[in-house]
DNA sequence: AAGGCCATGTAACAAGTTACATGATTAA
DNA sequence: TTAATCATGTAACTTGTTACATGGCCTT
């Protein structure tokens, strides 16, 4: 595959909880060439250099699979401004309420239709449970946004 | 304030949902002052730099608050690798989740006991909010994690 | 075949992380 | 008083973002 199709698998299957840029794959792609793991192809249209993984690019692949997962990190701008509490002034916070409720009301939807659609065509299991995990996260967002003071 | 004093104050408020580094802080200081947002004092023991908020500075943080909160950005390595999904070995997952258990029921429980004492003590309604978001979602996390297919 | 559009790739920058050096404080 | 510990700050590196240049493609 070439960078732009690689970004745009990875948008595919986990855009909504793991973003990438294309820079970012464009960048390590020649590193993970040069250590053997992919190996480039003929140029394509545009210049585009396609790449193929090779047997030790899997076997790295699956033992970063194994690995432990770590912990998570949340980056969410809405509760790092609740954060600061009473220096709101009045208005603003319910501002900042109302915008969140419709993003994560979009969130669910979309991951709600995704989740649809994946089992309708009988995807991999595991790629179902990512969808319902973006749906039980904006459900839980939706109903602690209506416990958020507002005043 | 100096920069130890403000990481810690970051860890505390709002640790478990946006980190901070110190090294973040300390790059950003001088920068802040020789914008004009903060202002220096006297060097304390172990040459610690204390800082001051300037009022210009306090300007420039109640605009941040009233900004838009833009969208937040999930990174679960978790979900990370659910989404490779048919990949992985039998037993594989099955220890991933494990440990995303573990871990996150430990988190509902911090998040439970913090929210807990904010309340008692009487804290900002906001702040408490915050703790109650860390329990809202540690507990859909762990709900969404009894359905995922470990087989 | 000319103009606008979209995909490819690059480069400069900003944010985040890790590892290190140094100087107080504490404890044996 | 010496050794261990901990807090302060720095430096090098990695990751993530934004802005840009270029070249096929597609429409008219």
């Amino acid at each position: 595959m070439t960078g732009g199709e690689l970004v745009s698998a990875a948008k595919d299957r986990f855009g909504a909880f793991w973003s990438v840029t294309r820079s970012q794959v464009y960048r390590e792609l020649p590193g993970l060439a040069s250590a053997g793991y992919v190996r480039p192809g003929k140029l394509g249209p545009r210049a585009a250099q396609p790449y193929a993984i090779t047997a030790a690019g899997k076997r790295a692949f699956r033992s970063w699979l194994a690995e432990p997962a770590g912990s998570d990190h949340a980056r969410n701008p809405l509760i790092l401004r609740l954060g600061f509490g009473a220096h709101h002034a009045s208005g603003q916070l319910q501002q900042l309420v109302e915008e969140a409720r419709v993003q994560h009301q979009a969130a669910l939807a979309s991951h709600r239709t995704r989740a649809a659609e994946l089992r309708k065509n009988n995807a991999d299991p595991y790629l179902v449970a990512t969808a319902e995990f973006g749906v039980a996260y904006a459900r839980a967002l939706l109903r602690w946004l209506e416990s958020v003071p507002t005043g």
